[in-house]
DNA sequence: ATACATCTGTTGCCTAAACAACAGATGTTG
DNA sequence: CAACATCTGTTGTTTAGGCAACAGATGTAT
């Protein structure tokens, strides 16, 4: 199993901890909100001691982030977009992910916070960069793999982005919206002048 | 709060991991049977170390006693019989109650082997009949609690298993059988001669 | 202003859970 | 039968988590 998220082999209980302190955060901020949310609430949601909050994240702002990131990953995971190779296909189904990920979290999430948005665009960019860097790697074009995907991974994020807060009754779904810029992104990835 | 069933405060870890274990042994026998499952797929599918079982419980035959017996007691919570007086309308919601629990316990379970059903009988009997001797005592009538309670629960679990095990089109649902048998029951309550 | 409550990080001590390794039982397959 | 695998209980050691208590920060209502 090669995968660009090798995951640690971590004692189950640091495991377990970690999963229920993340569950029990969405569900009390899709409550409360983000801001007036304490660890107290979290962790008395989650059947977890404080103290063991602080044994794994310094404050929430620290668990916000791990929640995403994980968000994200287990999107990514589910569409085994983390153990493949580059294809239009993949690059289609990554977009989308994004897109769908935006959607969700953003109508999900009560209220959104200006926090809860950077978090989301910083750890989603950076996984999707660390994707296609992977992908661009392995397929030993001349492109730069770097300033590739940086490009592309800004891209999908600023149009998915653009997408989400698209109100409009016309909007595409998020498959023809993939299929739209496809070509677009497909161009950042092959384009990329080697320094 | 006054409970039949005064539930000690008990670590969160081990509540954690009895619960873990209870939820993972009702997937893994419904999914194999019983007497094929060994303690090591209960403990895999649970997240926790096989030693871990054995600090709970001595042997797979024990954890389907406690999972029998915390299941019924759960129902009971539900409708709140465990923090009640008597009455006709509870009398009659615990008849329920057991019917469904044989009910949905049989059918979930695959194969329903003989160790299941007799554990079933033991768990359910006993707090059925904790729970109407502790009716009666409050009512202070002249009735011999232990026997009436006796008489009682064996009665509801003997028709509720009869019920259950009807295949009649025209078997009645669990709220029309116990309106059915509700003056027998209750007959055995207030006929019980004392000592 | 002040008293009261709640939240935040942090500490030291104790207990539950993980892990590896063991001997013995049971069980299948050639 | 013998070789092999799997399961059962058990032990000693290490690590994560629970808990009480602390000082300091923030907040809020009188």
């Amino acid at each position: 199993m090669l995968s660009t998220f090798p995951q640690e082999k971590l004692d189950p209980r640091v495991k377990r901890t970690r999963s229920l302190l993340e569950q029990s955060f969405m569900d009390v901020v899709a409550q409360k909100g983000f801001q007036s949310v304490s660890v107290q609430d979290i962790t008395d949601k989650a059947g977890v001691n404080r103290t063991t909050f602080y044994a794994h994240f310094p404050d929430k702002y620290a668990l916000l982030d791990y929640s995403v990131r994980q968000g994200f990953r287990q999107e990514l995971e589910k569409r085994t977009l983390n153990v493949c190779t580059f294809s239009m296909d993949n690059l289609r189904a990554l977009i989308v992910t994004v897109c769908e990920f935006i959607s969700n979290a953003s109508s999900h999430c009560n209220p959104s916070s200006s926090q809860f948005e950077s978090v989301m665009e910083t750890q989603v960019k950076a996984q999707v960069q660390e994707l296609i860097q992977n992908w661009i790697q392995k397929l030993g074009t001349d492109a730069d793999p770097k300033i590739a995907a940086t490009a592309a991974s800004w891209a999908i994020y600023g149009l998915a982005q653009q997408w989400s807060h698209d109100r409009n009754k016309k909007r595409p779904s998020a498959e023809k919206f993939a299929d739209q810029i496809l070509p677009l992104i497909a161009g950042n990835l092959s384009l990329a002048q080697p320094v």
